[in-house]
DNA sequence: TACCGCAGAGAAAGCCCTTTCCCGCAGGGA
DNA sequence: TCCCTGCGGGAAAGGGCTTTCTCTGCGGTA
């Protein structure tokens, strides 16, 4: 690889001069090095070694981003809504996916900060571990001392800036609405347990059903991979246990399209004889058939935020936004097939307008 | 941050020994001095400057990628296959997107050739393009020079290392099979028109279409860009154009998805009414409904068969693996309206086991 | 006892840039 | 004519790490 100095010995100038024109300092350059230089720089196909230049200025510009998996939809698009503020402000994303294991967590807040990010956005669900969570503080901490930023989305456990969707709330809407179309023998289909995100839906979903004076039993939850294939396994679990389940309740889209693959591989109408409700509202969950039901989150939005807390100005108090859930209705949850006879004749509901195109 | 003479100063040894300590280098060191290395490493938090090291160090580890889209199901499988030797391997990927840019593609690869990447790895369709072409080859080859190495994925503008789909065939095969049903009056749901693949297809189709002495007008064929809403909207402007239209190839999964959503939401019965073929077989694919007969590319192999190539031996001459298409018959294609006179009463194809589970 | 060899530690030379500091020179004002 | 100013350019000092080379002191052999 062709050095500065190689472009400097070429064009007859000092490495120093060499730099000033390829960065475009503000020194001024007389017309002619430039020329030379430039020339040079073309013949030798110079690239600067970015490694040495990072070393060598003292501002770092890069920015650290651990997410679960990108090519989950949901980390995708609040990935785009990152890159998006990232982009503007002319910052390069450095991605990891963690692949929901902690200590690969661990590893790569360390990995990232060796490589002199300027700030760190953590972005997934927390786990229940208090011991993990104690050594991501700590880590974290410790990078925050050293002037690094840092934020989190959907975790609470770390004190410092966040954007927390409204996990709890979503949980909340999702289990009244299928109270109100009269369902009681409701499923759950869970993501691993030790998520916090798992536990937050379902204390809200748990919420929604004891105002109706109904409980939620363990034996009508099923943990498993927050994915389709975990929604699959659980959903078949869950009716095999008890067959006269009404809905099923997803933690999130992936399952809910697992439990519809379910669903129909047993030839159980959706939503006639089984009610779905999915949650974040993936791009795919129009796409399906039946439309999917489901609780959307702005996971642009949360990108968004996050970003601009840890670009913006450091506040001297943490601070956490809170963005709100909202049910969608679509074509996956109706009435429960006995609270059916009540309103005999009503046709499903029709299809909502948000699935055309 | 604390530096590496930090640490040595504070555990009292030279920041050689601290560094020989730390990389576990073959030098011997006694236990004491590791010892206070070691404490000294973690009372300080102390984590390498990657770049530093990365200077020091003389061989490139890192691997470089551009896709189009990360989160772009086709590309999220590449990458996973990517991702798997690398790993394998200890290699650490960067990778880039460049959303179908071909500036942005020419850009990257100087980014990451700046970050001294010991391979690069282009993944996604070529463009019909010369002049952009032509600027790739000199730059891709003037990292060859310096002893990076190259492969490609999808695109044989280049002429070093690659793995080609076999798109062409993909395109082949959906024909024939579309031709088989008995539709004549087939409409092309194209991706982009200065994409190599849109055209690799299209071929093939068409040369499917020309052994059963149909062709395959212009008219019959809308380009959009190659995701959902792209699909959705040239399958509307398809359908307008000419309504008797009993087929729909889509160039790949995402556009036959928005096709399938188009189609709902004219109440056009799929397969009954119109049949839709799609290209990639993509995990979606079996979980829309009804389940998407598509041409299967091996992507996750691709991927692995492109980092194999890569970070194994050099060959003398540039070697070309392509991998074969095949087709996944799933419940979007069936006989034609008119055809299917003739096998009256035959149900439509019952479900495939595949997209059971 | 004299010498050799080697283990274990440190000194110092890079790796490739950026940027401060300094120098020479030409032009302008006194 | 002399001095000051300011412009354009180069020398050199880092930036944080790895690694070669060098040095010291010890045990072992002749």
């Amino acid at each position: 690889m062709a050095t500065l100095s190689d472009v400097a010995r070429r064009a007859g100038v000092s490495p120093a001069t060499a730099s000033r024109v390829i960065n475009g300092s503000s020194k001024p350059v007389t017309d002619e090095l430039r020329e030379r230089v430039l020339a040079a720089v073309a013949e030798l196909q110079y690239v600067p070694n970015a490694h040495a230049q990072l070393l060598a200025r003292s501002h770092r510009s890069a920015v650290g981003v651990i997410v679960h998996d990108v090519s989950d939809p949901y980390f995708a698009e609040i990935t785009r809504g990152l890159q998006r503020v990232a982009t503007d402000q002319g910052r390069l994303l450095m991605i990891c996916n963690s692949y929901r294991d902690p200590d690969r967590e661990l590893e790569y807040v360390e990995l990232l900060r060796g490589h002199q990010v300027a700030a760190l956005i953590l972005a997934g669900s927390g786990y229940h571990d208090d011991a993990f969570t104690r050594q991501l503080n700590e880590k974290l901490a410790a990078y925050e001392a050293t002037g690094g930023r840092v934020a989190v989305i959907g975790r609470h456990e770390h004190s410092g800036d966040a954007v927390m969707p409204d996990n709890r709330t979503g949980g909340y809407l999702a289990g009244r609405e299928l109270c109100g179309l009269g369902h009681r023998a409701i499923g759950v289909v869970a993501g691993p347990r030790i998520l916090t995100t798992t536990t937050d839906r379902l204390a809200g979903l748990r919420q929604a059903l004891a105002e109706q004076g109904h409980d939620l039993p363990e034996r009508r939850i099923r943990y498993a991979e927050f994915d389709r294939d975990g929604g699959a396994e659980a959903a078949a679990r869950l009716l095999d246990a008890d067959p006269e389940l009404t809905a099923i309740m997803a933690l999130n889209d992936s399952m809910a399209i697992g439990a519809l693959a379910t669903l129909r591989a047993r030839s159980l109408a959706v939503p006639h004889r089984v009610s779905v409700v999915g949650f974040d509202d993936m791009p795919i969950a129009r796409d399906v058939t039946p439309a999917l039901t489901t609780v959307r989150l702005p996971l642009v939005d949360m990108g968004v935020r996050a970003m601009s807390l840890v670009l913006g100005a450091p506040a001297p108090a943490p601070r956490v936004e809170v963005l709100p859930a909202e049910l969608i209705r679509r074509d996956t949850a109706g009435p429960a097939p006995d609270a059916r006879r009540d309103t005999a004749g009503s046709a499903p509901r029709a299809r909502r307008g948000d699935t055309a195109l």
